[in-house]
DNA sequence: ATTGGAATAAAGATATCATCTTTATGATCG
DNA sequence: CGATCATAAAGATGATATCTTTATTCCAAT
């Protein structure tokens, strides 16, 4: 297998001094390497014996350094013949979940997640109405039928609308928008939607109707219009739902 | 003998990250427990060899957990006496790292970064004018000062133009907002910014000041119609850098 | 085309030494 | 007597070496 050129230990810059730990090391020039397009995603970073023995280190060292570059997404792990660790393609997910954890750990609120995701979701409609391709709005009608199907499966009614929203994001054909609502529908998506009777179901759906008319009218300012009042109301529901939860339950928080 | 659909492996559910291995189901226990509030920042999670013992497995996996959720910024690590791993508090650093480099594995334009970076400061400066105190408003007046005496040093204006925009985000006492801001200035911040002159430096310190102003006037209207033309300023900016930068070099891309 | 086995590589375990930090002890000095 | 600084011990990660197990791929034989 033909090694990457970044990869060669003899372009390997070598840090005199000790400044953090050896994994630690080994981590940042891949990341570096990455950054300045010497490694592209699907290159063979190596096993972790070769790693291990290119960079003079033990086999440890370089499953640390590999532990991290997987869970920062850089590289995926193959096991067995053939295998090793390559530079991943992007991935979303674990973002999200990244995302996710640091929002639980700092505490914020529903209503601060809310508002960023109403910030994005209207600018993702704004985009969907002028990027949108023909396929784009099969798809919004596709899931908007499916909701429509499941408008009595409160479960399935809620996948479907989750999935209509990011489908609007990837209509706007910009992957920044995409990973930043993903990463917000992971944390504020709730799992049950206790609150959500058929009336209440039928407005959400008479809502993706008229936006999925108003992109593929390419009306941005109106799909942008339509998006805030939709999630302005989607938020307001989540936050009374929360302030519920906290009610029923006065030792929590 | 014909397959059973179930067996068939395309139609086999394909889970593309490794969910088996001892040391994915300890990280995986470790952030449900966040996410349940078994957990919470600062609690003392344990050291190697107790966790190790806890969850019945080797030193070497322990540690492949704890270098994972060490990465993910889920928990810290000290050595020495009383050291050991402990919950993190939200480390928003570490995930605006994730973010550039999975923006970077993506291959994301720089159109769609500075699109979505004019939502987020567009919100960010609306709810800035509503949430902002007085400390905010000398914290912003000070970055601009900070700025202006430094409007013949490219480098350090740089820093403080971008200081005074993150001063913003925390002016609209959102973190959500600001930490995706922190994320997408990590990747489309240059550090070298050579198309700054002398009269465009001023002519984006009159428009801080302007924005300042506006926020301390509590006129969110006004303060998010600056932004954006500010933002969309940068961003043509920031775009025809990129151009530049790949006509001079054509084996690039 | 299927199957079976060899090769390969990660996953995991155990033992050991090195290094870093905190803490407690103790000696010295004012 | 009390305060301060030096030092040693303890506890934890950092790192190395060597081993067994398990999963996956590759390839050859049928």
């Amino acid at each position: 297998m033909r090694l990457h050129p970044a990869m060669k230990s003899s372009e390997r810059k070598v840090i005199p001094f000790r400044t953090a730990t050896m994994s630690t090391q080994i981590v940042a020039q891949v990341r570096e390497a990455l950054f300045a397009k010497e490694l592209r995603p699907g290159d063979f970073l190596g096993t972790e014996k070769e790693l291990a023995e290119r960079f003079a280190v033990s086999r440890i060292v370089a499953r640390d350094a590999l532990r991290t570059l997987e869970a920062q997404g850089v590289v995926e792990i193959k096991v067995g013949s053939g295998g090793g660790a390559r530079v991943a393609q992007g991935n979303a997910r674990l973002f999200a979940e990244a995302l996710a954890v640091q929002l639980d750990l700092a505490g914020v609120s529903v209503g601060e997640i809310m508002d960023a995701q109403r910030a994005i979701e209207c600018r993702a409609a704004e985009l969907a109405a002028v990027n949108s391709t023909a396929e784009d709005h099969a798809r919004l009608r596709e899931l908007i039928a499916q909701a429509e199907r499941r408008i009595n499966d409160v479960g399935g009614f809620t996948r479907a609308s989750r999935e209509f929203h990011l489908a609007v994001a990837e209509a706007s054909h910009n992957r920044v928008l995409v990973v930043q609502l993903i990463s917000l529908q992971h944390v504020s998506w709730p799992a049950h939607n206790p609150t959500l009777t058929p009336s209440v179901a039928r407005r959400v759906l008479d809502a993706h109707k008229e936006l999925a008319s108003l992109i593929e009218l390419r009306d941005g300012a109106g799909a942008r219009r339509l998006m805030d009042e939709h999630v302005k109301m989607i938020g307001a529901r989540r936050v009374a739902e929360h302030r519920d939860k906290r009610g029923e339950n006065p030792a929590c928080c």
